[in-house]
DNA sequence: GACCGCCTCCCCCGTGCGGGGGAGGCCGGT
DNA sequence: ACCGGCCTCCCCCGCACGGGGGAGGCGGTC
């Protein structure tokens, strides 16, 4: 029997592209379309489909709520692809540490995406970016969620961190970031100088040009 | 007839998505695809396409000037309509001061994809953007590519004006733009407070910030 | 209990940044 | 010949920024 695939992406363009790659194979087959992540769970639900292809930045439900939301309240629940722009999404990690299986870069070829949802469909995890094949093979680790989680203690920000870098990359100052957390300038500062070492950023404009080149803040 | 189209896009699933989108269409007919822009010519010359949608995004020849070398090149030229992501894109605007003659956002629904491919065959010239159309009837003017230039006044850097910003969208302090652009770092000093009174940032991250969100400068 | 990571706040200090002026040279349009 | 826009460079000045330290409280882990 195919591989029955359920696809989520606000975008009808992707979704069709998706489509259209998925469908070309005998072997699976698209049984479902949602444009986020509030109509996956009474989809998954009626359809039970062997692999979900999810985006992770929808608007309402992301890719990341609603992956917990899925593993939380479904018996049996489908393998969970996540769909991505960038290399390097926080996002991602933070889907693949809520508990998704793999993911997929946009601009992978056919071949690679049809590959990617074979092998998810056979319970074997996967994560795509080289960056990350290359970080599994240092380790000596054959897959998992473990590479993914290493490359986020990479740049391992706190959370207070990663708030700071946000509102940096919403053009706040220091002292308007301060107001924001309700803390004192200089607490900020201890934060913003944490960010720009971990980064291996000299200054707040570099930072907020890496969270941009990363996917960590998304643009438009 | 049918509108024959060439797609021309460097990721196969938005190829994959437009010819699924555009096929569905008993009067469109996709005719060819290519990657990059340096394929377009031999390809335009040979299957004659009504419509060529092309990426302003590409590796080796972008969109814009893919638009140049099409309108210098090939007699009786295609219509061009470009396809991206943001809308106040400013490499869409040069496409279209090149000689394109509409735009579509990846994002856009089905219906207006085809829509919009149906309307630059006819020989309209289409502005998509919400923003766009808004300027074009502000100004009494029934489309064409005056609205587009009209955006590009409204924050008009001059050209070194851009290049500075470019170069601190790259993370390059004032010296080393002045470095760069071998001129002394009081000159850079003035062409940033430019950047920054007509991009109404307050200082240079939030003009990094504009450049990121309104698409002048990539991510990734 | 000892340890560690995180968050919080404090000091000093240098300097890059940005505002507000002005000014000269060059070029193109009228 | 004149004007306007652009690029170039100059002055003064204040301040936010970022580096380099340190330190206390708090919650976990061993």
């Amino acid at each position: 029997m195919p591989v029955t695939v359920l696809l989520v992406d606000d975008e009808p363009l992707v979704r069709a592209g998706l489509r259209a790659v998925l469908e070309a194979q005998p072997d699976i087959e698209v049984v479902g379309e949602a444009a986020d992540g509030a109509a996956v769970i009474p989809l998954v639900r009626r359809l039970r489909p062997d692999v979900v292809a999810m985006d992770v930045r929808m608007p309402l439900l992301d890719g990341i709520e609603a992956t917990r939301a899925l593993l939380r309240t479904v018996g049996e629940p489908p393998k969970i692809l996540v769909v991505t722009t960038f290399e390097n999404d926080e996002y991602v990690y933070e889907a693949l540490r809520a508990g998704a299986d793999g993911f997929l870069l946009k601009r992978a070829r056919p071949a690679e995406i049809v590959h990617a949802v074979r092998l998810v469909a056979e319970g074997e995890s996967l994560l795509f970016p080289a960056s990350v094949r290359r970080l599994a093979a240092e380790h000596g680790d054959g897959g998992g969620n473990r590479a993914a989680r290493d490359v986020l203690e990479r740049a391992r920000l706190t959370e207070r961190e990663a708030e700071v870098l946000r509102l940096m990359a919403r053009g706040l100052s220091n002292a308007e970031i301060a107001a924001r957390l309700v803390v004192g300038t200089e607490t900020v500062k201890s934060h913003v100088s944490a960010v720009l070492a971990k980064l291996g950023a000299r200054d707040r404009t570099q930072a907020v040009i890496t969270a941009y080149e990363s996917g960590f803040v998304a643009p438009g």
